[in-house]
Parts: C-alpha cells; structure tokens; sequence
DNA sequence: CAGCATGGTTACCGCCGGGTACCATCTGAT
DNA sequence: ATCAGATGGTACCCGGCGGTAACCATGCTG
C-alpha cells in the first residue's frame, strides 16, 4: 500500500529477499512469495530486477561483499601471521552472527546450484582462500597451498553452519579465538612435502 | 529397450540418477530428464520409486551411506587418536577420489536445501561430526567439542570441494595426510576455555 | 485544475514438469 | 497354445510459476 521511493524500494526488496530466499531456496521461493513477503505484487519486483536470477544474483553479490569487505578491513594493515589469522577469523565470525541470514543464503540454501550461481559462490569462497593462502608461508607449490586455504575456508564454514543451524545464538569472539588457535596450529604443522608419494 | 529384472533396473536406475542430479541438481534435472540418460522413460521411474522426492532421497540414503562406512570401517579398532584421525581421512579422501559423483551430488549440488533434504545432510554431516568429536579429548563443554567437531569436517568438504572442482584427479593418501596433519595439530592445540565471556 | 511522471495492481499468457491412466509386449508356467 | 503377470511406452492432465500488458492512483508542476 505504502508507496516508496525506487531506491527505497529496491533495498526493502532485497533485504526481504534475502530472508525468504535463505529460507527457501532459490526454487522454493517463488517470485510471488517475496512479493508477497515485501507487502506488494509481483510486477514491482520486475520494475527493480530484469528476472528472477537477477535479483538472486544481486543478493549474492551483496552478501559476498558484507563478507568479504568485513574481512577485508580486519586483515588490512596486518603483516604478523598469527595476528591476522585472529582478526580474520574475529570478522568473519562476527559477520556470521550479525549477517546470519547473508550466511544462510550464501552457504546453508541451495544457492550452491545452478551453475551461474554456483560459479559466483565459488568466486566468493576463492577470494576468501587467496585471503587465507599467504598465511601457509611454508615452501609447498601452489596447488596444495590453495587446496589447504580452501580447507581452512571450508573449517570456517563448517563451524558456521553448525552455529546458525543451532540458532544462531553464539559469542563471535569466543568462536573465533578457538577456530583461529585451531587453524593456526594446523598451519604450523604444514611440512614442505618432499616428493614421497607412498 | 532392452527389459531388465526390476532390481537391476533400480540400481541402474540409482546409479544413473546420481550423476545426473551431481550435475544438474534436484530442480535442474527432471524425471524425463533421468528417464533419458537411464535410456527409458518417465513411468518406469515411478514403477521404482514412489515420487521424485522419494528417488533423490534414497539417493542421499546410499551415497551418504557409503561415506559413512567407508569412514567407519576404516577407523574401527583403533584406540589411538591419532592413527584415528589418519585413517579417517585417508578413507575420506579416497571415497572422494573413487566416489566423486557422490561427494559432488552430497556436497555441491544443490542438495543441501529443500529442507527434507538439508535434513538428510545435516545428519550425515553430523554422524561424521560425532566419529571426529571423541578425537578432542580435552576438557570442553560438549556445544564447543561440537562446534570444532564440525569445523574439522568442514575442513575435509572444502578441501574435497577444490579437488573433485579442479578436476578430480588428486592423490587422495598424499591429501589425506596434509590435511589429517593440519587437523592433528590443530586438535592438540584446542584449549580447555575458562568461563571468561568477554 | 490540466497533465504528466512515478509507483502499484489486476488479470492474464505460455510453458514446463511431476504424476498417471491406459495400452503393448515379452516371458514363462501349465 | 494360452493365459497371467510383470516390464515398458504413449499420451495426457493439471497445477504452478516466470514473466507481461494494460490499466488505476497519487502527487507534483505550470
């Protein structure tokens, strides 16, 4: 009922999104459904998104950023490894509890699928592990040090996942200090594999 | 064409559906699309299975199985918590490296929503977290053993995701023992935490 | 008070996909 | 030879959903 302005508008429409999409799907939620959860009627989406995969890719790429941006400025001007290994994994727990639902739709809906999708996901955990990556300084070649920073991502996302689905209640910092102590031992314990392939 | 008993045509049936849906996911494939890569069509699906709900169900039952036991037969009589972990994921890996269809219709497909199947998921995921948790042995509250429980698995599904992603071609006990290191040492890095919530 | 831009709604189309009723065909026991 | 039952195919129904055309309403500007 209530008329607003474009831009307005269009930031109501993808917040809303963002929810019913993190709880149902992409598939699950039809564009009537996010319609009807913004409180207006379907063609009011399509003013403000070309199509349906438009929107999504829209959220997805607002809720790669929040992450990624959160990240970003807790690691910048950090050069010690341990330190930025905490405040890394500080943001990133922090955004999971703040964000939660960003989280759930990037990592915990089906967002994983349907290949444009899945392509931009990617893009996102891969710049998380090229984040994580210079933090392995031992002498491995590229390959097993980009499969380790992908794990570590991966172990982020895993607590997260367990956290959310939980309730989502958890203290950031408390988390992070584990997970963070977790990976940073691991990561000391990386030996420069020599070619023993038994 | 060709008439087959019912239960080999079930397990074609299954075995055929798994790559599909790994590829296309749940609502990227349809039943005339298993139909055409099985070589038969539509009906001879629900003479097997009761809807399509039912048909990706017990495809998660199966894949889901084959991690677990592959997992637990590998780990079974071992005491040591190291030789534990070590085993573990060497089993881990190579049931990615020889299952991969599987790993990728569990863990990268879209499988992972649609509630009904997050579900079977979650259970897997939290069946492999509860083999992993008595590996911390130290004295924690269960929630937190829990959580970094899920981290380490995490840590293997991000890591298989690279892998079977980049190609599939990987040399799963060399894997197994970076990543069963990294874990280890994190492992004996876990602090018992003191009540200090700050 | 015209007139026009902006924001919203109603009603519809077309298609795709899950699911099914019904028929054809093969096999094997009597 | 024949009849039963199981295996497979043809053709269809129907509901839902993405997307759109055409039409209202409100307010700002001269």
């Amino acid at each position: 009922m209530s008329r607003l302005p474009a831009t307005a508008r269009r930031e109501q429409i993808l917040d809303v999104a963002l929810g019913v999409f993190a709880t149902a799907g992409f598939y699950g939620a039809s564009m009537n459904d996010v319609a009807d959860a913004v409180g207006v009627t379907k063609p009011v989406l399509y003013q403000h998104f070309d199509s349906k995969h438009d929107l999504y890719r829209a959220l997805i790429d607002e809720a790669g950023n929040r992450m990624l941006t959160s990240i970003g400025k807790a690691t910048a001007n950090t050069t010690d490894g341990r330190e930025g290994t905490d405040r890394g994994f500080a943001a990133y727990f922090r955004w999971v509890a703040e964000d939660g639902e960003a989280f759930r739709f990037l990592f915990s809906s089906g967002t994983r699928r349907d290949d444009d999708f899945s392509s931009a996901i990617r893009e996102i955990t891969a710049q998380a592990a090229n984040a994580v990556a210079p933090l392995i300084d031992v002498e491995i070649d590229a390959e097993h040090r980009m499969t380790i920073a992908h794990a570590l991502v991966g172990m982020a996302e895993g607590a997260s996942r367990q956290l959310v689905q939980r309730g989502g209640d958890f203290d950031p910092d408390e988390i992070a200090e584990a997970i963070s102590s977790l990976a940073w031992a691991g990561l000391r314990a990386v030996q420069p594999l020599d070619a023993d392939t038994s």
